[in-house]
DNA sequence: TCGATGATTGAG
DNA sequence: TCAATCATCGAA
């Protein structure tokens, strides 16, 4: 499968953030000569701005920090947070805007599975990828990652194409104390009659 | 330097 | 409900 390549992320962030549900995230393996490709589709993202959004890193201007979300769309930018896990963003914006990320909060499993139960600590598959931390734990991602190239099948860490999602559903965002009005949340969804129904893979913020 | 904070999670 | 756990950043 294809990487998406740059101009998908050269558009309004809560756009791509909401494209992006259904796409395929791919994390490279290389143990020594072996290379191991773990997959999953992405279930659930959010979208983070520029100074139009007190919840984003962005908002305050550009530090060490969040420089990633400043310079090139299609980067991976990650983050520690809580002292304790990883945070795995794709940098998006339109060309006016200084800055700009996608947080990928959740994916559906596809490839690997085993390869994941063994970097996580707990071994409870409903758990696997389901919210920020429990994915990039499952498929090592670190800030040692961060300004990667997600558009090219080389880098470590990538984004290739995959299937339309039947339905999805935006909401507010989770874990945050400042922009909570913005319903800038996006989860994949299935059509069950004239009801949606929340893909089971996706973290509901408890 | 210092202290508060945080795009979270697992255990109790 | 709470503790783990620490990089980041603005204030001092």
């Amino acid at each position: 499968m294809r990487c998406l390549q740059r101009s998908f992320y050269h558009d309004a962030t809560e756009h791509v953030a909401m494209n992006l549900i259904g796409k395929t995230l791919v994390r490279l393996i290389r143990k020594g000569n072996k290379l191991r490709a773990l997959r999953g589709m992405i279930v659930e993202t959010e979208a983070y701005g520029f100074r139009n959004d007190p919840a984003s890193h962005a908002f305050q201007g550009i530090t060490p920090r969040n420089a990633v979300m400043f310079g090139e769309v299609g980067k991976a930018y990650i983050y520690f947070c809580y002292g304790n896990h990883f945070c795995f963003n794709i940098t998006a914006r339109i060309p006016t805007f200084k800055a700009g990320a996608v947080l990928i909060r959740a994916v559906q499993p596809l490839e690997g599975i085993g390869i994941m139960r063994d970097f996580r600590k707990i071994y409870d598959d409903s758990l696997l990828t389901k919210g920020p931390g429990r994915l990039t734990q499952a498929m090592d991602i670190s800030c040692a990652n961060s300004g990667q190239d997600v558009t090219v099948s080389e880098s470590d860490v990538h984004v290739t194409g995959g299937a339309d999602p039947p339905a999805i559903i935006s909401s507010k965002r989770i874990g945050i104390s400042k922009g909570v009005d913005k319903e800038w949340r996006y989860v994949f969804a299935y059509r069950d009659k004239d009801r949606l129904i929340q893909s089971t893979y996706a973290s509901t913020g408890r």
